[in-house]
DNA sequence: GTCTATACCTGGATAGAC
DNA sequence: GTCTATCCAGGTATAGAC
């Protein structure tokens, strides 16, 4: 569960005592949860407002505008996407390779399937940098190209390693950060499918030498 | 292009003569864009009139709503979507199965990028479908059911040929759906990876048999 | 820090003339 | 079929009291 990831981000330190803002946390708490559900133009500061237990207005105390709300949000949020987080590159081995590299897959994807807000909020980010809004595309750029360059990092170690065969790295590297990126947008659909093994015959297939 | 995929279904035959309605076309035509250009909510229907060239109220003469707008929109750009206009499993072959894979693939990659505005519309109608809609919800499961059972089908096919091996060969339809529908996605956000050549690996790992 | 009250705008949608 | 005029709900945001 994320639901205390916005709880580090608000606390301040006054003569040595920690300070949490309960509010300003609560308001990104809620935000979070309804602007994955129903969308930013779709929720309203009233909605959140209500759901925090103060007035609207009261919002515009700690944010200036709706549009530093979504923004600030977005800040913790990327946070907690990273490639590393998931995927250690230095635990890899010869001998664990294929295991490891399948098993950190599948726990990503469990990951995902508790969480279902997080690529909801996600699509959301990336429909704004997509449209003419370059403050986000940029960070989701960010965001997605960490993932590209720490499967190549991952697969180039692994050729090292001689784990994974030194053919058309970046290409295979772009394939697991398209089919791991997707199952979110497939889980979010409420696709059925069987992600453990797709994600299994990604793995293989990089693995597997050309014939 | 496809800047004229509205005009077979407003064309009606009165006396055998053929009368299209062109205010009605270019409500989709325009709307079409629009939707994308900013999303179903961000674009208003004073927005959509102005570009059409009539006045708001005008609209509702065609359409009773705005809702019901976006939903016949959806039937038309429905009917584009099918795995046997980009993949006739027919004309698949033992000896090119392997370059037809790829060339259809890239033919579909280089149509996404001619029409940029589709899997931007396809996206918004997902998002649509995953917020408890269940109208579009099943329409757009159709829709990628529609390429995972049609990959399934022609791996399928493949096997009898002996082009494929026949291992699992769900889990491998499954990737070549999420490889090919993602890479809309990350066109969309502007990457600038060389989808040819993950098209490439994701063709040739379905087709290396295991070892 | 949070409230009530309110200003101001823009959205979707309708009435009725032409 | 298209217009002008209008309604009303809901949005963001501000003023000012407590």
């Amino acid at each position: 569960m994320r639901a205390g990831i916005f709880w580090g981000f608000c606390s301040k330190t006054f003569n040595g005592v920690i300070v949490i803002n309960e509010t300003y946390a609560k308001i990104l708490e809620i935000a979070y949860r309804l602007f994955a559900e129903h969308g930013f133009d779709k929720t309203s500061l009233s909605m959140i407002a209500k759901e925090v237990g103060i007035s609207k207005p009261a919002i515009y105390y700690h944010f200036p505008s709706k549009d530093v709300l979504i923004d600030v949000l977005f800040d913790e949020i990327a946070k907690e996407i990273d490639f590393s987080k998931s995927f250690s590159i230095q635990d890899y081995t010869k001998d664990n390779f294929e295991a490891k590299l399948l098993a950190d897959g599948c726990r990503m994807i469990e990951d995902q399937r508790q969480d279902e807000y997080f690529p909801r909020i996600l699509n959301e980010y990336m429909i704004r940098g997509s449209r003419n809004e370059p403050k986000y595309e940029q960070r989701f750029h960010a965001v997605t190209e960490g993932f590209a360059s720490g499967f190549e990092e991952l697969l180039t170690h692994g050729a090292k390693l001689g784990a994974v065969p030194d053919e058309r790295i970046t290409a295979k590297a772009h394939m697991l950060t398209m089919v791991i990126d997707n199952i979110g947008n497939f889980m979010m659909i409420g696709f059925k499918f069987n992600y453990e093994d797709i994600w299994q015959e990604a793995v293989k297939s990089v693995l597997r030498s050309e014939g």
